[in-house]
DNA sequence: CAGGGCATGTAAAGCGTTACATGATTCA
DNA sequence: TGAATCATGTAACGCTTTACATGCCCTG
């Protein structure tokens, strides 16, 4: 469900296709939510049909059209909605914690492999989001910008200051990942 | 396809109902897995299907019956091959963090609450995990005995060395959950 | 006129959640 | 005999992934 307020967070913004969406989740909030093309096309349909957004059938050359999605008034308070429900928190389910719990299974080889390969992955994940923060700061990055300036003056401050302190979160989470791999990799006979 | 390997690792230390695996997931390997009855029942039939287990029926009174299950030979491999398998890591999806990059939409009360609530879920997982360290250090963690017991001595110190390392790493992003949880209640206007 | 980017989807399968449903045994 | 616990499932639905599928437009 949490696809639909993604799309919205974007959408209210300014409006966007389905394909222009696809392509902000390898940017911006793609680094806190993701879909394949593949679903936000049908959730897009059904957003429409629960009237949250409306379409705007743009042609493009002689036979092909473009969907510009613009969200409604209804859509608005959706979100807003959503912005003031509580989180619904499910129990964690990690699989690299699940597997490290019983890497003794395995051999010392294997767990060493297992803690690289976190590694690598928590600083691909960092240095994304490292690069995210200084955009942030060096007022280059364009989602963020944008947003800016459809909003009040007065609550700009307070929209960076969210936005920083939603990617510090993850940069320490992956840092702690980062931390716990190589502790991992000292651990004795891994 | 974890909850098949979470089953296999609780039943590769003795043979087990699926109601005793499901009392299970509210211990022990329950904190960095979870499933309900409903999904656990017939994965069981789908993991027998395939071999990797075998049931033995007992009879319960006049009427009932209680399907004990073994790990196969096949379910053995199964379990160690994904043990050596490389983790398939997905994007990261974070309801939480998505939720906390938009806040600016919401009130300061909105926001506050949010952080508040984030901060006592993490909590609550951290005394869960410091709960299970404890009875790490201490022996008296029920599976870890029997997982022990059926280990050779010269792999026992390494058994506990990476379910001690397991839990920390639950135990370190706990903490870093709740520190950011609080900077967020710090927060110009939250 | 070819290649890259723009643009939109369908289909099938798997995984997971929630709700529903039932009944037996054991102990006080 | 009533409550707690043991014990096992089905059904419906929704979300997500993966694979498949198509075709136009623009620039060099």
């Amino acid at each position: 469900m949490s696809l639909r307020y993604a799309l919205l967070a974007l959408l209210r913004v300014g409006p966007m296709s389905g394909y222009d969406l696809q392509k902000q989740f390898s940017q911006s909030v793609g680094h806190v939510w993701y879909a394949p093309d593949s679903q936000i096309y049908p959730e897009l349909r059904r957003m429409e049909a629960d009237k949250l957004v409306e379409a705007e059938e743009q042609p493009r050359g002689e036979r092909a059209t473009r969907r510009l999605y613009h969200v409604t008034d209804a859509g608005d308070r959706a979100f807003r909605d959503w912005i003031a429900a509580p989180l619904e928190y499910q129990r964690v389910k990690d699989q690299s914690h699940l597997k490290a719990a019983y890497l003794e299974t395995g051999t010392a080889e294997n767990a060493r492999a297992f803690f690289e390969r976190h590694r690598a992955q928590w600083q691909a994940e960092l240095d994304q989001w490292n690069r995210e923060l200084a955009r942030i700061d060096g007022d280059e990055h364009p989602m963020l910008q944008r947003r800016l300036a459809v909003t009040a003056p007065a609550d700009r401050e307070r929209t960076i200051a969210f936005k920083r302190h939603t990617y510090e979160g993850l940069v320490e989470r992956a840092r702690i990942e980062i931390a716990w791999a190589e502790r991992g990799l000292e651990l004795p006979d891994s």
